[in-house]
DNA sequence: TAGATTCCGGGTACGCTGTACGCAAGTAGT
DNA sequence: ACTACTTGCGTACAGCGTACCCGGAATCTA
């Protein structure tokens, strides 16, 4: 059984039995990577990079891990970690899922560069295991687990997706080494153009709109939230949800 | 003013009016990388390639687009440019939210490198403002054009994730070169390891319950979908909606 | 028509990436 | 002490985006 045999990075011991003592770790590694990532975006976190951090030569990294593309997922398994819920499910399931949805947006903010990794939502790592088990476990005892499955979808979708839209600005901006101010100075003539041309009426109203106060990041964010979790009490039976009205009708769940 | 004070390639004109003329054109090349990207990824559409698919030399293509990045733009909103949206809005919204979700999905499924861009979801392009414009008129009539940004992001979120989990098994197949079976050989020790170990219930039951049959995909999203613009009618003032029910209470717009 | 100007295609080259390979040194099992 | 296997890591390679440069083609000016 070669290593190449291995699908998974899990399945892959970290330390053999014999041999000499290993003078770093995967978790140290692992560490030294999400730090540039955090400071510099993920394609700064380059193998040497990652290497010198440490003290370590390039090639030493590959003792530990098989690729970088493995490495990144435990990268993406680490901030996993970071996720607290503890105590779920508490049985007051909108509770729950509110504060996972707060946690896990915080985590994308901290780290926006998640954004930019391929295979870092699914990775059946053990701290996402844990967040399986403890998130999808406040609806396990309302509905079969094919709806809890479905109904995770959209909420992590909703969060998934509001954090990249609130991540996405950063990274733009750090991508063109402008600051804001200069980033919208270079692009006001292409929205002048757009909006003198009166071909984008919606588009104008978005941006001469946008001029007045908006609802902050955090507020917006709630909003939808509320409007999600209101979906998701619609899917439950009646006397599961909050049930402060009735769940609209033709919402019937799946099959 | 030089190149590099434009930050936006579509502020950058295709062509100058001296010099000889030229051989190729930005949508040609646009054409090209898509078509290489279909059919092998993203990462496998390099200036190179491109170049090679139309007969140029490498260096070529700099004559038409600054950067790979910007190339990977424009890729982006000829890919907006397939969403059919002929005729909206039509003032049905939820049957024109409807068909936008469907074939925003369909699109997805049919680039599945999309989900690897980066810049790739605003990019304000002639096709995306074409798109704002249609889709976004659906709801203007009926909410002020802060809420109508909120709905959208609510939908285009649960629409680009469920199109990105999608794809990531795609993705995830092309990477390591196996088959579907195979695939599932290699994983089948560290599931089992897992179930086993009887620390993971939900996990579990997601593994053993999905052998019986499922809801199809496209039935899948079809569900979610429903939910998701039940959510939408809620928000909108109660006469606008399709109004089979009262939208629940404690769901006021923002502000 | 002659010359100046401007832009085109693309060859060469540079710095950077992930990582295959090999080697000397260290540790455990026998 | 011998064997087996590990360790850290230097070297090397293919491939990437793209800066720079040049000969020639197209157009503008006179």
């Amino acid at each position: 059984m070669t290593d190449a045999e291995q699908v998974n990075i899990w399945m892959r011991p970290e330390r053999p039995a014999r041999g000499p003592k290993p003078a770093y770790s995967r978790a140290q590694i692992t560490e030294a990577a999400v730090r540039i990532a955090d400071a510099e975006g993920l394609e700064a976190a380059t193998m040497r990079r990652i290497a010198a951090e440490i003290g370590a030569g390039a090639m030493s990294l590959y003792r530990y891990v098989p690729s970088r593309d493995d490495l990144i997922m435990l990268m993406a398994d680490r901030l996993m970690g970071e996720i607290d819920v503890e105590g779920m499910p508490s049985g007051d399931w909108r509770a729950d899922l509110t504060r996972y949805a707060g946690e896990l947006r915080a985590m994308w903010l901290r780290h926006p560069w998640i954004a930019t990794a391929q295979r870092a939502l699914v990775v059946f790592g053990p701290n996402q295991l844990r967040l399986i088990e403890r998130v999808m476990g406040s609806l396990d005892a309302h509905v079969p687990i094919d709806e809890n499955l479905a109904l995770m979808a959209i909420l992590n979708g909703y969060v998934e997706s509001a954090a990249r839209d609130e991540v996405s600005w950063t990274q733009e901006i750090r991508r063109s080494g402008l600051t804001e101010s200069e980033w919208m100075a270079r692009s006001y003539p292409y929205i002048q153009r757009l909006v003198e041309s009166g071909e984008y009426p919606i588009f104008t109203k978005i941006v001469t709109g946008s001029r007045q106060p908006h609802l902050s990041r955090d507020d917006q964010f709630r909003y939808g939230l509320e409007r999600i979790l209101d979906c998701i009490a619609a899917a439950l039976p009646a006397d599961d949800g909050i049930s402060d009205g009735d769940a609209p009708a033709g919402a019937a769940g799946p099959r």
